[in-house]
DNA sequence: CATGAATGAGCGTTCATTCAT
DNA sequence: TATGAATGAACGCTCATTCAT
């Protein structure tokens, strides 16, 4: 996989270009369907070029994945800066990661597909992980700060951080598979207010 | 699909021959792995056979997940069938639920790859919706039971069936990635106490 | 390869197709310059069907080779057939095999390419001495038979089979790569001569 | 190609290294396994340095049989100095070239690969008539040097000089398809003898 | 009822070569 | 002078599927 070391300008504009090549693809056929071929012509660019870049079909997905989740993580972060009270950070942390699912399938649908193969797939499992472990990453840190700021949680910390993954992931998977129904709206406020009430109002 | 139309016996015995055959191959190497090739090899029979009596490979996996999901609903009806307490329904229910999930990788692997297929594929979608709609109305008929008992949800029905399947499913997939680790068993734990504490007291 | 296998009516009439296309590549551009994929258009077939039907470039180049070679032998065979003279067969030998070589370039290139590339490559080591080996076979019943008819042979009869048929291998390699010069129809002439001198006169 | 104009001394040292390579992988791997990268990686450089100094993969086998052919050429020159007797011209030319041939089989590799190429590969041309060309020269002067000392012909002049190098390319193309076997010993012992006989006794 | 023959699509590799510096 | 970046061509493999029997 070339795209890690350095590349020249062209190089550069090259890969991005594939990546968003693969990305329309993505979003438009799903994770089986987006070939090389597909993408390198949707790219302007040689099936060779992908292979040249990336290594492989798995080395893209790769690529697609960390940027998607680089750019989600970013955003999420800008979201919920500044924000101290919990009610505060999980309604905009989740406006934010809504609003980023919801616009972005291609996003869902890539990491659903590689989270399903990574798991015999052995190439993928560091892509699969890469943007949940990023989150969870995110996740102990605001949890971290809740703590430093007297915050006492209700439930075992550990629990709490796979809980909150868990749900939020739980969730996806059900738009993914209904959409936007009424229920999954009202099951998501229902979400919030748990996560808000487990954590515990401010000491002293 | 020809397997569920009429088969002679030996028909019969072939097409579970090439299910059981599919599952070995899906536990061991995946949804992508698992190709008609491997398949029709492990089950003694020719790659055009699989076609034969399914169809296709979408319908072969189809066919693995029916047989694999009414085998669980089963077990969990059986499981839960005369618990009366929610904490009673909901304690016994994720052992049988757990037991089936972490023996029967097998389930999960074909389960979540045809989930993240289905999202662009529609040729899956009636079968990867198939063990949750089944799961969905148990988890229904259960709330009406508890109703109709005189309990009180705390809160709203839709919400909370949503809120349950989701949890299942992200914990899952959880497994999926990570094992049985410390941390998920905590969340396992605190899920069904959440569970427990949500379907409120009975009235009077 | 499949072609030596039974085909269908079908699959023979391919198989033949893509010899002949094969044939008219070779002749035309040559051993290296014939890929599979100029072979399949001139076919009016897909790539995958010359893999399919000859399992790789060098089972189809065997294949062409083979049938050539059957091809001129057998037009050999019946040149010569009824001749008991020497300089008869030789005459009449000598003008089959050079309106063979001079008419069907193709098979000398392909031969040729071939037997140069036979020297490293084991895979293709049989092909290449193929037509060698029919030869010098035809080349020793013929002897066989001048000797029973009681002639007596002027040189070692190993080593006489071996220079005729380097000979005539190097004459060959003297038109490919120069053409029908003078100086070549001389030499053809000549070693027609040394030929029948080298066979002794009937005895008795 | 760069290497028959001014080179430094270091450009003049990667030169001969890669030829140095190239007839080591020709010898071990033959002409069409030898590709720019093999003979690049055994050279210490990189594959584009062989096109630097060569302009091509063509480029690079011309220089390499040059090389050898000049080499092979002058030991011949040197090898039959001062004979007079075309006996002694025979058998010791013979024994040189021989022994140049065993020995050095990938330059009869790199020759016949060349020469097949060549003959639909017009930039191989020159290449591959440039060691026969040299030979039929030293073959033509040594023809005038018996002329001039009196001796006669029992063949032709133009078809004596085919025969020859004829007879010799087909003796090492049996060489390189065969071994040294008992019936090729015999043929080359009884085609010298032939030379020598068909060059007559000297007149007067 | 069942299957072998045949094919199009895709992937990832090697290779020679050109681009750009 | 020398080289790394980039690319098009080809090969051969697997796969799912359709054809024809």
């Amino acid at each position: 996989m070339r795209a890690e070391q350095q590349l020249t300008p062209k190089g550069e504009r090259h890969a991005q270009r594939i990546i968003d090549a693969a990305l329309g693809c993505l979003a438009r056929d799903g994770y089986a369907a987006t070939s090389l071929q597909r993408v390198a012509d949707e790219a302007g660019l040689g099936k060779r070029a992908v292979i040249y870049y990336f290594g492989s079909r798995e080395g893209l997905f790769d690529a697609v994945v960390r940027q998607l989740g680089d750019q989600l993580l970013e955003q999420l972060e800008q979201a919920i800066a500044g924000a101290e009270e919990p009610a505060d950070i999980a309604s905009r942390g989740f406006e934010q990661l809504w609003a980023a699912v919801t616009t972005d399938r291609a996003l869902l649908v890539a990491w659903f597909g590689l989270t399903a193969e990574s798991i015999t797939n052995p190439a993928l499992e560091r892509t699969a992980t890469y943007i949940t472990d990023r989150f969870r990453a995110l996740l102990s840190s605001l949890i971290d700060d809740l703590l430093a700021s007297g915050r006492e949680l209700r439930l075992r910390r550990d629990s709490l951080e796979v809980l909150i993954l868990t749900g939020i992931r739980g969730l996806i998977l059900e738009y993914l598979e209904r959409g936007e129904t009424p229920q999954l709206m009202a099951a998501i406020s229902d979400f919030q207010g748990w996560l808000v009430a487990v954590v515990g109002p401010q000491k002293g």
